[in-house]
DNA sequence: GAAATGATTAACCTTATAGTTAATCATTGT
DNA sequence: ACAATGATTAACTATAAGGTTAATCATTTC
């Protein structure tokens, strides 16, 4: 039902690095080497948060056929989408919010009743 | 650009029990005792995520009039609402290549139409 | 007023994670 | 062949986060 890929999505995106990174990811598929010094980290820091967001699926790799040693990154639909379904679940909510916390109310009302 | 407030909600999700609590407060407000009992959690443990979640205004607490004890958590729909628009901008980043690859494509085209 | 109840905060422990530098691997260029 | 380059993995450190039980606070009930 709540399927485990969210929170893989979720625990990747909730880190702030590699969330400025996905925002800058739409700009189009980057190198490596290029996110690391925009985001003044290590290459050994960057390349462990491309690992992240690749086990996730947030962003895929490529070689690039010049040069072997380059990898470049770009996002990748597909979690997006599910985040994207998973908000909008949430979103339903709103629409019944009335009408269920009534029924709370009234169920706990009749306990408290019944207690006394 | 991108606020913090993302960050402070996507950490707040990010973590599995609190998402789960999330999508179980979809059926209604329900007290912090309840949640804490429904997810196997000590109520501590329980307070201590509802903090969480209350501090990035996923969702308020209010008391309840008959007994002041209790403390009834239900969703607030304003960090939902900025996560979606900032999914949508994401969403947005396929749009622009995909421009991009009909542009590409559109010039190969002139140049096999010239060609001919 | 004392006991019980719902919930939070305090104190503590354990684990996960992000960062660093050094080492390694693969590829490129001289 | 060898030095340089792009990137990842290894090893280590520090800090943040979650879980637990015990203590505290406020309110309710007897």
């Amino acid at each position: 039902m709540t399927p485990l890929d969210l929170d893989s999505t979720l625990a990747a995106l909730a880190e702030p690095t590699r969330r400025r990174v996905v925002d800058y990811l739409r700009r189009g598929p980057r190198r490596a080497g290029e996110l690391a010094d925009h985001f003044r980290v290590s290459a050994p820091a960057m390349s462990r948060h491309l690992r992240v967001l690749r086990k996730s699926g947030l962003v895929e790799e490529r070689g690039l056929d010049e040069d072997a040693r380059v990898r470049v990154y770009r996002l990748r639909a597909e979690p997006f989408h599910e985040l994207e379904v998973w908000l909008e679940q949430i979103a339903s909510f709103w629409q019944t919010q009335l009408i269920a916390f009534k029924a709370h109310a009234e169920k706990h009302a009749a306990k408290r009743a019944r207690r006394k």
